[in-house]
DNA sequence: CGTCATATTGACTTTAGTCAATAGAAGTGG
DNA sequence: CCACTTCTATTGACTAAAGTCAATATGACG
């Protein structure tokens, strides 16, 4: 597979050894593209494969009853989308393309594989799976205890800082095809209240919205407006 | 180690065998009883042991500037507090005992070894944080897209079953030792309105709250008053 | 009995949601 | 390239949910 951007991920925790990289780089996997909308995971599915994002940018979600629905994660290029379904049988969640997107997808026995062989590596997998949870956590304080515009401006500095670590920030600005919708369903809120808290932030000076690209002038800035703490991203520098 | 409620919850993921088992049951661990309020491991801090819940219950929460916090899980006997603290340092957010609670800690080189010795006891470890990231995700579901009275419904059918899996109901009721302060840190809520919230549930006689005790007369009307899905936590029957 | 924490209530404010209309953009087929 | 459809963004007017503040009640406990 050509993984670059898991291995460069994983290796956030922890350097790989060589043995460990080439088991990684010669896993089994299967190639797929979807467009913007398209279901790539269904909720309650049961996977016999673990799919990694290599271009492009996902959201996971829970669909609610009436129509409503949660996202509770976003993914950009070389995240796991769901290591977790190598163990939670059924996958909880649904998954869906934001934008164009193209998936690897590693069998689950594969996966075995590397637990008998490679302790060490394994060691890097549950380590992504616990930033996947640290994550959420952050999530659920930008919920419960922030109001909409803060809260907004919280997870662009994130997908700011993620996109970057992921090399896809060009002059401050990162690629977002995210609706406001899609946004209210990520914060909790309404669309129309992004759109107004949107437009408060762009007011300010502190983002800069064009088609669909985002531009963050200064990140400090926004960062200190959020009070975001980037911490819980254990991104390196 | 004592450690019968962890070996009963990885067994919901799968069977154990006897060797990994055993190698459960003689883990080196240190025991420790903590009081309410009493803090059992601080966000920030890099952990060189990990801990399971024996007895009582326990909150993980972020604490804000402000003062403000919020509650991010809540642990019953049986439960891994911080396995993820194996893999994610420095840890991101604190524990503290919500009762007399006893707890019981293993070093992370003694889990090193299971990796390294029972590939398949890794993943009944690797369920339980999966586990853990799910009930996670649940909440996030909960918090932005419930209103108060469906959300505290919710967690308290929650509450229920977990209690009930740890083998801690009787008649229907189980302990219940959290401030409506504390309800509200955990759904997002202010206290007034946690408080209301309830009036509104024990008027309907969906709740009863005595003392330190909850009494959930039917839970199934509860469940079904709460559009409450138990999926998410994967118990058995 | 007094103290402290927690629960409860009322009055009022703020934040966010809803509904419905309009405007803009993007995409499609001819 | 244009007409047309469709999705997305924006706005205004109004409603509903939840927060805040402050007072009071209740209960646990030394």
């Amino acid at each position: 597979m050509q993984d670059g951007p898991l291995i460069r991920k994983l290796e956030q925790f922890a350097p790989l050894s060589p043995a460990a990289r080439d088991a990684l780089t010669t896993l089994p996997t299967r190639l797929r593209e979807y467009v913007r909308g398209e279901a790539i995971i269904d909720a309650g599915a049961i996977a016999n494969e673990s799919a990694i994002l290599m271009t492009g940018c996902v959201l996971r979600y829970k669909a609610l009853t009436e129509g409503a629905r949660q996202i509770v994660a976003l993914q950009v290029p070389g995240d796991f989308i769901d290591l977790h379904s190598f163990v939670l049988k059924p996958i909880d969640h649904s998954v869906a393309a934001a934008t164009t997107s193209l998936v690897a997808r590693v069998p689950h026995e594969a996966l075995e594989g590397i637990l008998r062989d490679y302790p060490h590596l394994t060691r890097n997998l549950m380590w992504d799976m616990a930033l996947d949870a640290a994550i959420c956590r952050e999530w659920m304080v930008r919920m419960g205890r922030h109001q909409a515009v803060q809260q907004i401006a919280q997870f662009i500095c994130e997908f700011y800082l993620r996109m970057k670590n992921a090399g896809l920030v060009r002059n401050n600005s990162f690629e977002f095809h995210l609706t406001q919708e899609d946004v209210g369903d990520l914060c909790g809120l309404s669309s129309v209240h992004v759109n107004r808290s949107l437009q408060t932030l762009r007011k300010d000076g502190l983002v800069v919205v064009d088609r669909k690209q985002i531009t963050v002038p200064d990140i400090a800035a926004l960062t200190s407006a959020a009070q975001f703490d980037p911490a819980y991203l254990h991104l390196l520098e």
